[in-house]
DNA sequence: CACGGATCCTGATGGC
DNA sequence: TGCCATCAGGATCCGT
């Protein structure tokens, strides 16, 4: 379910709303993918000053600490001042003086981890080897070049990889590589830096573009006030094998890649 | 060490 | 309220 986009909706959902927010209580259901790091009582007290979001991690700063929150394949978040039950796949909750934040993840491929700061190791293990953040100045077609011609996977893979350039997962790859009309199966040192250009460009338009419709709402995700996005409504590969390509009308090809169903229109993308 | 495949888990869907 | 296989937005681990 989330990629950058979707995580970043999510961010902006409830951030303001819970800066500067007590903890009151905290609650770990099922586990998730790694345990907390911390017991869930000696998060009480504590003040959520921030929210910021590194790749498809948020990071909650705490005056002591900071929690780091990973949505995984199936996770969303809520937050909200009213109370209700806890569903079936709620399994972490923060009950803060302005509101709760519920993860509601059915796979539980997500994480909540506690670490004492950004620096530490245990927040250096999930974050230290993260690529670039592409929505920022950061992200630069000259040095992505160089990155792409160390790369002997298919182009597809090295974009999924993230630690190359992150958050970008099999929806974005698929409409990235479409909009610069290239084929997920070219191998990364293949791509001329005029292409590089391209792609770097599509990656940037198709993630600032993703945020702005305020995610891809494909089964059930919603931001943390409980809205959909709409970016699948503009997919022009993702979903559609089969059918037309909108920009030449041959049908768009599905193939498998590690495991990842991938699509594109084999006549535009070259 | 860079790469590709198996793996974690639950639910939805479609064919039989 | 049938059963079984397949697939799903991610990322780590393990063998080569």
């Amino acid at each position: 379910m989330p990629e950058l986009p979707e995580v970043e909706v999510t961010r902006l959902s409830f951030a303001s709303r819970i800066a500067g927010a007590r903890i009151i209580s905290a609650y770990v259901g099922k586990p998730l993918r790694w345990p907390m790091g911390v017991e869930v009582q000696q998060l009480a007290g504590r003040e959520v000053c921030a929210v910021r979001r590194r790749g498809k991690y948020l990071l909650l700063d705490l005056d002591d600490g900071l929690l780091l929150i990973h949505l995984g394949m199936s996770g969303s978040l809520s937050f909200s001042g009213l109370s209700s039950a806890l569903g079936k796949h709620d399994h972490f909750e923060l009950v803060t003086s302005q509101g709760t934040l519920r993860l509601n993840d059915p796979r539980r491929f997500g994480a909540v981890v506690f670490a004492p700061s950004e620096d530490s190791t245990v927040a250096q293990k999930l974050l230290g080897k993260l690529g670039v953040e592409p929505l920022t100045d950061e992200f630069e077609a000259r040095s992505f070049h160089e990155s792409l011609m160390r790369r002997h996977s298919v182009i597809k893979q090295v974009l999924l990889a993230g630690d190359v350039v992150v958050g970008v997962g099999n929806i974005y790859a698929c409409e990235v590589l479409f909009l610069a009309g290239i084929r997920p199966t070219l191998r990364a040192e293949r791509l001329s830096f005029p292409r590089t250009v391209k792609l770097h460009a599509a990656i940037k338009k198709v993630l600032t573009r993703a945020v702005e419709q305020g995610g891809s709402t494909l089964r059930d995700f919603s931001n943390a006030s409980g809205e959909a996005g709409h970016f699948q409504l503009e997919a022009r590969v993702y979903g559609r094998a089969g059918q037309a390509c909108q920009a030449c009308g041959v049908p768009i090809k599905m193939i498998r890649q590690g495991q990842r169903s991938t699509f594109f229109c084999p006549t535009c993308q070259r």
